[in-house]
DNA sequence: TAAAATAATATTGTACACAATTAATTTGGA
DNA sequence: TCCAAATTAATTGTGTACAATATTATTTTA
């Protein structure tokens, strides 16, 4: 490949993530839609209902997503009643995140989306299966990169 | 897999395309703020450099993004000098988007980005041409049924 | 144990995304 | 030809993302 051809869009592997990643949120917003949620709470409410309450900080870490995004979201959630938000009695710097009994209740509704999801992408269980591994292999390494550029004194090599 | 297994992160797609997505725009960052521009930015940059000048609508459709997005992006890529934006003479209703020298220039400092990225990645020649290969298949699915669902009367199906 | 370092969340500011609406222009029939 | 439908961008409003900073609480350490 030469060096026009590497930067043709088609050739971008990060595209690919990109859109196909915001069209698949595209095909969860009428899902979703009925249930009043936004694509980004969803995950959000997938998480509490898999673990139960959690810190502001406790989802960050599984969704990647720091306060600045966390704190709007989980405080629209909290104006729909489906979250409620309260400081921790033992450690007062953090906001513990507790389904309501509605919130709680949504999960019934949620049963049918994932199924419904794959089924409208067109994809077959074989390639769903594939793909899946693949990003998953990926996301793994992406966590290493980043953990590490963590590490103090990494900060120039990426 | 019962119910519950389904609606576990982990096990959402749509999860690890959304985070891979989102991780590979941070390895990005810092390679295109020495050129000083976002990363959706640089996707419309590629677009201009690989097909020359375009209108708004030509550029939407390439990225997959409606002039809500593209109209302020591109009015910054336009205080940056990087490209100039006009009314088409032949049809007024269309915005023609033509590259600046600088914008055009800039195409030299970015041919070693995709290089770069990829071995910031962590991944193997193979693993890329894999996860592109079936990545790509997604995406074309996905375009079948973005346009399916334009069509008239379908609009109810997802 | 008091000050310094660390940790958790919130806030501020910038830049996407995208639905819905508006405005201007072009096009296609009746 | 004239006008309704379609096309193209821009605008408005809501909701993420994320860097940078601020704030408050906890932990370390000198």
């Amino acid at each position: 490949m030469n060096r026009d051809e590497l930067l043709r869009l088609d050739n971008q592997l990060c595209f690919l993530l990109y859109a196909a990643s915001r069209m698949i949120a595209g095909l969860y917003r009428p899902l979703l839609d009925k249930l009043g949620i936004t694509y980004p709470q969803y995950l959000v409410m997938l998480v509490l209902w898999e673990h139960g309450d959690l810190s502001v900080g406790e989802i960050g870490t599984r969704l990647h997503l720091d306060s600045g995004t966390l704190t709007p979201l989980l405080k629209r959630l909290e104006k729909q009643e489906l979250i409620q938000r309260s400081r921790s009695l033992e450690d007062e710097r953090r906001v513990m995140i507790r389904l309501t009994d509605t919130g709680a209740a949504m999960k019934a509704s949620a049963y049918s989306i994932p199924e419904t999801l794959i089924c409208n992408t067109g994809m077959s269980m074989a390639q769903y299966r594939t793909l899946k591994g693949e990003l998953g292999k990926l996301f793994d390494q992406l966590k290493q990169v980043k953990s590490c550029a963590k590490e103090p004194g990494n900060h120039e090599n990426l």
